[in-house]
DNA sequence: GTCTATATCCCGATAGAC
DNA sequence: GTCTATCGGGATATAGAC
């Protein structure tokens, strides 16, 4: 019965994808607690419910499975500013888009950034779909940018790598986390001081 | 002769002084390039140039190790903060301060500020000198936010410890750490964005 | 107190049965 | 592919001679 293989091959493929999933939101969910040299993989297997062993059978390594998280969360930034309308102004684009980092962040989804000599680091960019995958979040916000500092909306006294890096930083600022940690505010109220104190500054306006 | 018994002994303990010294400066600059997670004792015995038995007579553990050396740039900042001129506006004491711990970052003497689930905050809050340290610093800043608050100078949307922790993490600000690391800028300009993008945000005003 | 040498443990990665 | 059991390396920490 061929169509039989058939399902019952597709529902271990399904099955197989599905674990795979759960390795890397564990991976995921890890990186952004603990971050990535304080995670173990013992603990992301214990997380899935499956073997040490089992997990080395999807990923050949430790950085290989923290790529695949990164990737997944890079993904998701994409899709995430080509989802954003054509025809807002700059500044609401780039805002829209921190604001959904900020949003991930808070709910533990967004892994904090790689230190500039983080072994990360070197696995990240060692990995050419994480490094496409950054260079078109890199060239699109990029051109927000500079559609943005011609209008006039953003400080002219910033050159564009400042104002992307800044953007980057700010997607895990520590303030919010912090601020969480307190317990006595929202997720909400914190993300609108957290984009206010990035766009607007600490000072009166 | 008791004179040159005292001479011998003062010394001594000079140099023994000299070398904890030397073995806490040695621990920032690592904690700082690479993390507390990624730096290794052997390391830090190894750019002192002792053995790491001789270095484990000095300091228990690592943890100790780590928390003296962040209790160092907390004495620095302490102060710093005391030296701010006592006359000067609310918010420049506050803009002083941050430019002297972004001085400090860019120059590889500011550790990273530790993640939420460290074991390095665990070390920090076990320590009661960093602990009194840091509240120190946190009631003198806190009273500076409070002036330039009342006096309409800052965003009166952020609460005390949104400033507050906003400070502490721009202190650290990794987008001034990329651009460094681009090697296009120099310290001066990468600090002037750096407290620009802080204060006055990315808007322009 | 400083050294050499070692104990002890933990983690990433693997072997091999099933 | 999943498991149990283990290897090998490196890290913290210590023992003991000097």
């Amino acid at each position: 019965m061929p169509s039989s293989d058939v399902v019952r091959i597709s529902f271990k493929e399904r099955m197989l994808q599905a674990r795979e999933e759960a390795i890397v939101s564990a991976a995921g969910r890890l990186m952004a607690e603990k971050g990535f040299e304080a995670m173990t993989v013992d603990e992301v297997a214990a997380q899935v419910g499956i073997a040490k062993a089992s997990l080395y059978k999807h990923f050949p390594g430790k950085e290989d499975l923290a790529a695949a998280a990164m990737l997944r969360v890079l993904r998701r930034a994409q899709a995430v500013v080509q989802a954003v309308p054509a025809d807002a102004a700059p500044l609401d684009k780039l805002r829209a888009v921190a604001r959904w980092a900020l949003e991930a962040h808070l709910a533990g989804d967004m892994p904090t950034l790689p230190g500039p000599n983080s072994a990360l680091r070197t696995a990240l960019v060692r990995d050419k779909a994480c490094r496409e995958s950054l260079t078109d979040i890199g060239e699109r916000l990029g051109a927000w940018i500079d559609a943005a500092g011609k209008s006039g909306a953003l400080d002219p006294a910033l050159p564009r790598a400042a104002v992307l890096y800044t953007l980057y930083a700010r997607a895990c600022d520590p303030a919010a986390g912090f601020l969480k940690a307190e317990g006595r505010y929202s997720d909400a109220q914190i993300i609108e001081w957290a984009l206010g104190a990035c766009f607007d500054g600490l000072r009166a306006r």
